[in-house]
DNA sequence: ACCTGAACACCGTTCAAGT
DNA sequence: ACCTGAACACCGTTCAAGT
């Protein structure tokens, strides 16, 4: 029985298999340490820098897999407003997913130049759909930061609809909590209003413009 | 040259106080660490936690200090789609003028109580607006969303226009990217556009629902 | 190339001891 | 009540040593 040192004749590990095991531990445990990869992987914490750019690098991974889901290609092939709406509802369920992912992922999301392919095909569908160049990057920027706020919102905590000793809590507010929905259609809710106002208002702004020409 | 110990006979550390230098922290180092902010405080950092509630607690007192000046009262006075613009304004203006604490605050931020005069704010006008009543939170925390992702865009890196050797970098997105604004003005116009649909699509909304009685 | 084990500089929190 | 200083269990990263 000696101690296992040196070079394995065979890997054990490969980008993969840690960036699997990265979200499953996000997942399960709500939090992403490399201690705790590494004793998932079964392997010295270490060895982990041998494959990915320590902890960030491991980010990098989960935010691949977490994203991998959300369909842009959709912009190709369908009208842009149609293509919208499943853009973003294939966003929020790949967050939806993983709720504990998205406070790993959230401050370094958007915007980063790994989202490339997504922003190629949303532009192209917008461009094509009458939006003026210099409003497209604006409008799928915008259109993001309502879908992140959504995602990180999936996992709020729910405001109690008892407010009693609460001196802010107004009539107005406690009869709007009262009948809004609650448990996981709540913050369904905020993000179909959000969604669909957003669409509309994208479409009278599409229907001004192509008046001024 | 005794060593300073034991209780203070003037109390040296206030919440007000901790609260302003852990806003200074975070907006010079873009981080916040125990240690660090004892340090400033001229404090060892176990006497930090007779004030407030661990980092956790500092967290809170650095975020009512950046929400101070997020205007909802504007909704007792204005017109419900002008009181929604200067909140989204001043909303985003506070956040953008500590964009480092964002990042810190984006996790906890929505759906939180603290914010119960905000909503309480919100509710009231949009009720009074005519929007019904089982969509009112959903719209309130729709709009955050949008709002909170907008802060964090504040401060996400510019992409560059030069994006050369990558594959996914259609000519339709270096067209958008070359039209694009770009330095602060980049994230303000994604901010102003989606705010202008949100706001064009809840008068649509709105519309649609006076229609209906 | 790839894994180990030790080392380093950090972190948040607790708590007895002091006034 | 309020501050100290030491202690604890954690963390991310580096690096020589081994095959």
């Amino acid at each position: 029985m000696s101690r296992r040192v040196g070079r394995p004749s065979t890997p054990q590990l490969d980008r993969a298999s840690i960036g699997a095991a990265a979200l499953e531990l996000v997942d399960r445990e709500g939090a992403l340490s490399m201690p705790a990869l590494a004793r998932r992987l079964g392997v010295q914490v270490s060895s982990i820098y041998h494959h990915v750019d320590g902890r960030a690098g491991v980010i990098g991974l989960v935010r691949d897999l977490v994203t991998a889901d959300i369909d842009a290609a959709c912009f190709a092939v369908e009208p842009w407003d149609r293509a919208l709406d499943t853009w973003a509802r294939t966003y929020r369920n790949a967050f939806a997913a993983h709720p504990a992912a998205v406070r790993l992922l959230a401050t370094e999301t958007i915007g980063g130049r790994q989202n490339l392919a997504m922003y190629a095909a949303a532009t192209t569908g917008l461009l094509r759909a009458g939006f003026p160049v210099e409003q497209v990057m604006g409008i799928v920027v915008g259109v993001e930061n309502f879908l992140l706020g959504a995602a990180l919102d999936v996992s709020a905590p729910e405001v109690p609809i008892a407010l009693d000793d609460d001196e802010a809590a107004t009539d107005d507010l406690r009869r709007a909590l009262a009948a809004a929905p609650s448990g996981p259609e709540r913050s369904l809710q905020a993000f179909d209003l959000g969604l669909a106002a957003l669409i509309e208002g994208l479409r009278a702004l599409l229907v001004a413009e192509q008046q001024r020409q």
